[in-house]
DNA sequence: CAATCAATCTTGACACTGTCAAAATGCTGG
DNA sequence: CCAGCATTTTGACAGTGTCAAGATTGATTG
C-alpha cells in the first residue's frame, strides 16, 4: 500500500496516479543532474518508488523514454519560439532574438538540447514518429523564417534551406562545444554568438 | 599456448607481439564499423583473442583506450594540415582547403571525431594528460592561423580568438549535424561549407 | 645452466545495466 | 461479490566495466 492514500494528492486515484509523468519529470530532473549517460531505469524507478520495470507499460524502451523526453523538450522550445515571435521589434531585433534565444536554451537545457539534437538518438535510427514530427515540424519553421529574412533583404544569401543549414550548424556547434565542455565558460555563449551576428547580415547600404 | 608460434608473424614474438597496437588497431576498426556505444572491451578482447582484462595492462580504463584513440585522431590531422599547407597556393585558397579539409577528415572518420571533439570524453572531464596537450595545440595553431588571415585582411573580424571560435564553430556544428544524423546525405557536406565561405572572407574592395 | 624475477596474461568475482516472461496486485463494471 | 482488465512486481538472463588474485612466460643473474 502507498502511503499517498485517501485523498491527499488530487492526481493520485489509480494505483500510483499517472505515473508516466511522474517518471518523465523525474528523468529529466536527474539528466539535468547527473547527465544523461548516467540515468538508469533502475535508478529512475527507485527515485520514484516503483518496480524496475514498471516503466515498461508507459514506454517501449529505454530509447523510447529519451524520445519522450526530447520531444517536450521541442515542445518547450517552439513554444519560447512563438512567445519570442510575438513581441513588437524590428525584424533585425527578432533575428538577434532568435540567434539568443537558441543558445540560451541550449546551454540552459544542455542535456535536453544533446537528446534533441545528438547523437544519442539520430545517429541509431531508432526515433520515436512523435519526434520525427516535432522535430521536422521545428526544422522547417526554421527554413521558413529564413526565406522571409532573405526575401526582405535582412539576411545574406538567397537559399533559404542552404543559409539555415549554415546558420543553424554556427548556433549548434557552439552550444555543442560549450554543453560538451570544449568551451568552458558558458556564460560567453550569447557574447559568441552576438559577434556572429554580422556575418549573417546583408551590410547596410 | 599460442598457435603464432615460432617465426610466422615478424612482429609476434613476445607474449603477444605489441597488444597496445593491436587493441588500438582492432578498437578503431570496431568503432569505424559499429560505432563508439557499441565497442566493448570484452569483444575488443574476443576479436584480438585475448582475455578479457588483458587491455588493463595497457590502459587504466576503458575511457583511457578512447583518449588514446582520440590523441591518435589529432596526430592525424595535424598532419593532414601540415600537408596541405606545404601546397603552393594562395592563402585564400588554403583557406578554402582548410574549411574543406576539416568536413571532409570530420565526415570521413565520424567515430574518431567524436572521440575529438565529443561530450563522450570533453563533458565527463576524464581527459588524459596528452590528449588535453595535443588538443590544446590544435586548438591554438587554429588561433594562430586565424589571426595571420586576418593580419591580411582575408578573413573578417579582427579578434583571431573570437573568430576562430565562431568559424570552428560553424565547421564543427554542420559536421556533427552530418555525422550524427540529422542531416543525412553526407556528400552534401563539402558543398554546404562551400556555400558558407563567403561569410568569413572580407568582401573584395 | 638453473633459479629467481618481473612483465604479461587469465580466471574468478562483483555490482550494475536493459529487458523479457510470468506472476501478483488492485480497480471497475456487471 | 466476482470476473476481467489495467497496472505493477518478481524472477531471470545476458551483457557490461573493473578489481583482486593467480598463472604463465621471457629475461636476468648467480
Amino acid at each position: 500500500m502507498k502511503a499517498s492514500s485517501s485523498t491527499s494528492k488530487p492526481s493520485a486515484k489509480y494505483h500510483h496516479g499517472n505515473l508516466r509523468q511522474t517518471l518523465l519529470a523525474a528523468a529529466k530532473q536527474m539528466i539535468a543532474a547527473d547527465g544523461i549517460e548516467s540515468l538508469s531505469l533502475r535508478k529512475l524507478a527507485d527515485k520514484v518508488s516503483v518496480s524496475r520495470t514498471a516503466a515498461y507499460h508507459y514506454f517501449d524502451d529505454k530509447n523510447d523514454l529519451l524520445c519522450a523526453i526530447a520531444s517536450d523538450g521541442f515542445r518547450q522550445w517552439q513554444q519560447l519560439l512563438k512567445q519570442s515571435e510575438q513581441q513588437n521589434q524590428t525584424e533585425r531585433q527578432k533575428f538577434e532574438k532568435y540567434l539568443v534565444n537558441y543558445m540560451v536554451f541550449a546551454t540552459h537545457h544542455p542535456e535536453e538540447y544533446e537528446l534533441m539534437f545528438g547523437r544519442c538518438i539520430w545517429k541509431q535510427a531508432k526515433c520515436t514518429e512523435e519526434l520525427q514530427t516535432i522535430a521536422h515540424g521545428t526544422f522547417q519553421h526554421q527554413v521558413d523564417m529564413m526565406a522571409y529574412w532573405q526575401s526582405i533583404g535582412l539576411v545574406v544569401g538567397n537559399n533559404p534551406l542552404r543559409t539555415a543549414q549554415i546558420i543553424w550548424g554556427t548556433l549548434h556547434g557552439i552550444a555543442k562545444l560549450f554543453i560538451d565542455g570544449v568551451y568552458v565558460d558558458d556564460t560567453r555563449a550569447e557574447e559568441i554568438v552576438k559577434s556572429a551576428l554580422p556575418m549573417f547580415l546583408v551590410p547596410k547600404d
